[in-house]
DNA sequence: TTGCTTGTTATACAAATGAATAATAGTATC
DNA sequence: GATACTATTATTCATTTGTATAACAAGCAA
């Protein structure tokens, strides 16, 4: 992971992964039969840190629908899941999803886990605001709500020099606000 | 960048280019002097072919700023902008941002561009409203709106599937007017 | 025709790369 | 303490890749 975050894909030969982990190209054969196999668990390992961090963060939430679904905007709009080197890391692996298979599903996988935390999240804020409304439009929230924290999530990276920090997951906390139509969040 | 969109930029070797426009590798490199201003002239190629789509869409609107923010959000959210082809390569693109310094340049400036066409729109529809909004403030609804068609183009190329023709951009048209707050879009 | 620029190919080369094999050291098991 | 398994290295090999050079064809200017 460090060699694709200096210098792409491109740069993450085996010979570099095993120099920068001071071993010797054998043993890196040793642990991961091929190439694929090597960056299919740098990419699950990747995206399981990303995902999750965003989702585990509310475990130790002990608040309401309205709290739970603010913590995670914030959580993903933050460092640590902000930083350029995850999007550089993000970035390398999506874009091979064509050419390695696996890492399609495993990226399909995670963003399906991500998706149905904004939809879970978003259905209990409506319940406790005892806001009637359907199955479809609760999924077509949770599309938007997923999508605004994706945006947010890629131009913090791509240039967290423009923020500071906070206003970042502010904005997003805002935006779903009006998204979602609430007073408070 | 048909080797990219077939294989990832692991693909995209000058032999591989060669073949595919049916030349030898040597004319490639009488046209491009090294590999790097091959992937510079087609990423630039790339990302004015869908970030121009959408701007330029604008050129034959005669309607006003609601009717234009209404057709930017819909061209950046339908074919030919949303395909998966065009998220392989803007994907293998990015990911060369720190590998190749002039590609984040030429990256930025795109992003730059896109965004303050965001503002741009966002400010006239206020204006129009007659609704007295600070910069600061205009600034912050781009990056939304901005960011919120990042996202939802992002679904749209990956799971297009799951999404039938139009109700993408519907959404998008939804959300971008309970992000402004406006009565109709 | 002559000469010059452009387009195009063929061929070559050194470096890098993924993969394989064999050998060596360490460590746990019985 | 002998055995088997794991961790690790050294070395090798066939391909691939970016780059370079030389040669050839074609169109065009003088």
């Amino acid at each position: 992971m460090e060699c694709i975050v200096q210098g792409g894909i491109g740069a993450a030969t085996i010979r570099r992964v095993a120099e920068i982990a001071d071993v010797t190209p054998g043993l890196v054969r040793h642990y991961f039969p091929d190439k694929n196999t090597l960056l299919c668990a740098a990419h699950k390992a990747t995206m399981s840190k990303m995902t999750t961090q965003a989702i585990q963060s509310l475990d130790n939430c002990r608040g309401g629908p309205l709290a739970r679904l603010r913590l995670f905007i914030e959580t993903s709009l933050q460092a640590p899941v902000v930083h350029p080197r995850n999007y550089q890391l993000w970035a390398s692996f999506t874009s091979l999803i064509n050419a390695i298979p696996e890492i399609g599903i495993s990226h399909r996988e995670a963003y399906i886990d991500f998706r149905n935390e904004c939809e879970s999240l978003v259905r209990d804020v409506f319940a406790e605001q005892q806001r009637d409304i359907d199955d479809k439009q609760i999924e077509r929230y949770a599309i938007a709500v997923n999508a605004l924290i994706d945006g947010l999530w890629l131009e913090g990276c791509l240039a967290m020099d423009l923020f500071d920090s906070g206003s970042l997951s502010e904005l997003g906390v805002e935006s779903v606000q009006s998204l979602l139509d609430l007073e408070t969040l």
